[in-house]
DNA sequence: GTTCTGACTGGCGCATATAC
DNA sequence: GTATATGCGCCAGTCAGAAC
């Protein structure tokens, strides 16, 4: 149809929204198009999606299910996460079984308990998330969700921080330290190729990794003998643990799993101190000098550094490694104060090699839109990132941009 | 006090590598 | 050749710290 008002569009959306169940097809929105053609050149493109062209979704879908069971999962920093088990339910094509609920004083605002009916949806028509509960005359509820007083992976007591709850045992728990091995050899770490979930998880099962340095003393022999494993598979293994004993030291600060250390402010600190033993010998004064540390982090920071155990941790691991390498300075380069957001799914980039080239020209790759934000890179199918950029004037790249940006950054 | 930002976590679909 | 396991890509919610 035709629309000439803003309201005309709205109606048209709200009449299909409330009809879509009775389609023979699957939809999430309709799309608006500019029939104006001056205005559709002024306007421009995306690879995807013409600036003249939008996808309008619907609210997301809601179903209705039953949480079969609470399970509680040890994450790497130690902290427990309700999940909720659910009877597996259809929600906008996709099978939904599990989702998160966060942390215990989420389960409990929401009143969530086994056995419950609840409301799910898709958030974004992708991430799982409980609504609500539905309520259900003169059923028997069961008793309310209690977060386990001890670990439910190694037995220790359990802490209660804030609205977390958090295992302590940072080194003997198994969970830990298989989510740990995992993110040391991920790709903000150390990018171990074949190195994920489950084969983190074997090697601790196995004992063949019983603390992060012992990674680097794993061999092909070590590996063929285990499930899933033959001689191609050891082999490649084997040799990406050995490519990374150098790597850049933003990654090892990365993959060390330190407190409040993810990539943007590894690579912070790098680029600061330019060496381990100038983070490591640096007071909490001069951490809270850098940009984006303040007092609380600076704090954590030096903790981790300080513990016996994990200067100990640290040494064994650099006793095996070979070199960690300062980043280049960035003064000069094209993208140097630059911060790129992304959305949606470009064609002839993956997000890793579009922040890697961004990274090395002096730009930064941050996740959420914001102020600050120099450009929001959008690809097919964005997600709300786009509305947030447009409410704040962000200026939008389509992939086409992008390329134009980066070649003019001699990135390309 | 408010806004901005990043850390952390987790789910699903798909592509790919690998085992059998 | 087929089946399966695994990793990757994408994205959102929640929270807390930093900055203003």
């Amino acid at each position: 149809m035709r629309a000439t008002t803003v309201e005309e569009i709205l109606d048209y959306h709200g009449r299909f929204a409330k009809d879509r169940d009775d389609l023979d097809f699957e939809i999430d929105g309709v799309v608006i198009k500019l029939d104006d053609m001056d205005g559709r050149a002024d306007l421009g493109e995306t690879s995807h999606h013409p600036r003249w062209a939008l996808a309008y979704k619907f609210e997301p879908r809601k179903e209705i299910t039953r949480i079969e069971k609470i399970a509680v999962s040890v994450g790497r920093t130690g902290k427990l996460t309700p999940v909720a088990l659910l009877r597996p339910v259809e929600v906008g094509g996709v099978t939904v079984s599990r989702a998160s609920l966060h942390n215990r004083e989420e389960v409990s605002r929401k009143d969530i308990r086994e056995g419950d009916l609840v409301r799910i949806q898709r958030a974004g028509d992708v991430i799982p998330q409980v609504v609500e509960r539905v309520p259900e005359a003169g059923r028997r509820r069961k008793a309310a969700f209690r977060m386990p007083e001890r670990c439910p992976e190694c037995d220790t007591q359990v802490q209660e921080v804030g609205p977390f709850t958090r295992c302590p045992n940072r080194f003997g728990c198994a969970a830990q330290l298989k989510r740990g091995l995992t993110h040391f050899g991920s790709r903000g770490g150390l990018d171990i190729e074949g190195l994920g979930d489950e084969t983190a998880a074997l090697l601790v099962d196995r004992g063949l990794v019983k603390e992060l340095a012992d990674l680097f003393e794993i061999t092909a022999g070590d590996l063929e003998p285990l499930d899933g494993f033959a001689q191609k598979s050891a082999a490649n293994l084997a040799q990406a643990i050995e490519d990374k004993k150098t790597v850049g030291l933003a990654r090892f600060l990365y993959g060390l799993g330190i407190p409040e250390v993810g990539s943007t402010v590894a690579a912070t600190l790098a680029s600061e101190f330019r060496s381990f033993e100038g983070i490591q010998e640096a007071t909490t004064e001069r951490l809270e000098t850098v940009d984006g540390i303040g007092p609380i982090m600076s704090e954590q920071i030096r903790a981790f550094l300080d513990d016996e155990r994990n200067r100990e941790r640290i040494s064994a691991v650099l006793g095996r490694m070979e070199e960690l390498v300062a980043p280049e300075q960035e003064s000069g380069k094209g993208l140097a104060g630059m911060k790129f957001v992304f959305t949606g799914g470009l064609e002839g980039f993956s997000r890793a090699d579009a922040k890697r080239l961004i990274e090395e020209h002096g730009g930064r790759v941050v996740s959420s839109v914001s102020g600050e934000t120099t450009y929001v890179v959008v690809g097919g199918d964005p997600g709300s990132k786009l509305q947030r950029a447009n409410d704040l004037g962000i200026e939008v790249l389509n992939e086409g941009d992008f390329v134009a940006v980066l070649q003019n950054a001699g990135a390309l």
